[in-house]
DNA sequence: ACAAAAGTGTTACGACTACACCCATGT
DNA sequence: ACATGGGTGTAGTCGTAACACTTTTGT
């Protein structure tokens, strides 16, 4: 079997670009990290490399986001996330326009990493080039990716665009998902959970209503056994994960 | 600003594959062609091809169906869509596993497209090297792409699990969006819609209730006017797709 | 005592399911 | 007359929204 002629095809590199989201100070935030040259040298962008000629898509994003965060891909196969506690990865998009990367053709295939908040973000041990910034500030109120009186610049390449359809896939996929569980640590309570949906979502929601909606999807929370006062008040359950991953009936999104 | 260094990252041949799906005789049914070369000669696979140097990935898809069907991408700001009737396309998802292809390191971003039921395929000219199969054919009554008791020979490289994605996600987006109207010819009948969804997600939907949701939903269909008798019986009203993209409530689909 | 957050009970409403029933055509 | 598919009405059920109310802590 002969292989490729090398002149029937154009050449692309390919990369991973990611989009890291996370709850912080009842904020949805996203991993930027800043460009130390050109093009769109000094802004901010979002992770990302290229993928190794013997690597796996899926493997490549898990690795950038090792290298950017020590956070680790949760594996239920794996015997110990080692470096970092777990997250949740999955492919979003690919983002191939012919001129979207100025020097050459680069194809990114873009993840959506969901973490719980880490104490700091280390961008290879460069200290404050890496950052966690409100997603609003990123993109403005609209989330076009359009700025307006004074905001930070714009993100580097088509990355607003990117980092806008990895926030609207999060935004819909913890309605009929379990996914929310993801932006939360391994012992949370169900207060802790609506402070994930109402930060990603940007509502507020009824304390009672939400209690006994989550509480009674069958899989979605699992009793472990303590309670807390993080948040003063009574002491609240803590719950884990449940091994439901799609949720019926699924969480509704208040309307506009 | 330099160029990248080649030896920086590893050469990728970039391809877009199509599953183009159309409901056909209350089946699902996939456009499949057969290769004329190694690897896989002879084998059923998805249509599809190499991005070209100055092309965008969704162009690339569209170009493809074309080529392959005929159909052209609806695009309201175009003047006419020439070339056969619409269709709707989007990216599905993108694969790269280093050993996907024998030949070299190719990366694949899959598109989904749905059409009407269409006269017959055409691949390029060439007769009787494509055709609409049904999935439940290429993929087995589970849809994992595994075969058992003689059925057809699996799809080549790995289209069956692309497939796989793709048709679960058309058996999805038909929930909450109008997609299943892109199944329909320009004007149908709420019955034919309804066959659209049975023959989709493999379920039989109470006639009466579904008139009721569908025309109840606002935006979902606008009545073109006349009537018909195609399906004998009473004539019925004839409608148009309706603006709305998303809709609310959404249409559900029954339980296992 | 008071504030704050966690939970429980209750009522009203909207949407769905199932099915009885009528309508308009072809044979 | 009858079969076939189109379309409307109605009762039971399920889930949610809204909100009153009790529980358990910290200050």
């Amino acid at each position: 079997m002969p292989p490729y002629d090398p002149s029937a095809f154009p050449p692309f590199a390919v990369t991973v670009d990611l989009v890291v989201l996370t709850v912080r100070r009842h904020a949805l935030c996203a991993l930027v990290v800043k460009r130390g040259e050109q093009p769109f040298q000094g802004r901010w962008a979002l992770p990302g490399g290229f993928v190794r000629a013997d690597e796996d898509l899926d493997g490549a994003a898990a690795r950038e986001l090792v290298e950017e965060t020590g956070l680790c891909v949760h594996d239920p196969a794996a015997p110990a996330p080692v470096p970092g506690t777990g997250a949740h990865l999955e492919q979003l998009a690919t983002y191939g326009a012919p001129d979207r990367d100025p020097r050459m053709r680069v194809v990114s295939v873009a993840h959506l990493a969901l973490a719980p908040d880490l104490p700091a973000p280390r961008a290879g041990g460069d200290a404050n080039s890496a950052r966690w910034a409100p997603v609003e500030d990123l993109l403005g109120p609209e989330g076009a990716g359009a700025h307006e009186d004074g905001q930070a610049e714009p993100l580097a390449f088509d990355h607003a665009r990117i980092l806008s359809d990895g926030v609207e896939r999060a935004r819909s996929k913890i309605e009929y998902s379990s996914l929310a569980t993801a932006f939360c640590p391994p012992e949370f309570t169900v207060g802790e959970l609506r402070r994930v949906y109402e930060a990603v979502w940007g509502v507020a929601l009824d304390p009672r209503n939400f209690h006994r909606k989550v509480t009674g999807t069958p899989g979605f929370l699992v009793p472990a056994g303590g309670t807390t006062t993080r948040q003063g008040g009574r002491p609240a359950q803590l719950f884990r994960a449940g091994g439901a991953t799609l949720l019926n009936p699924p969480m509704l999104r208040p309307e506009v």
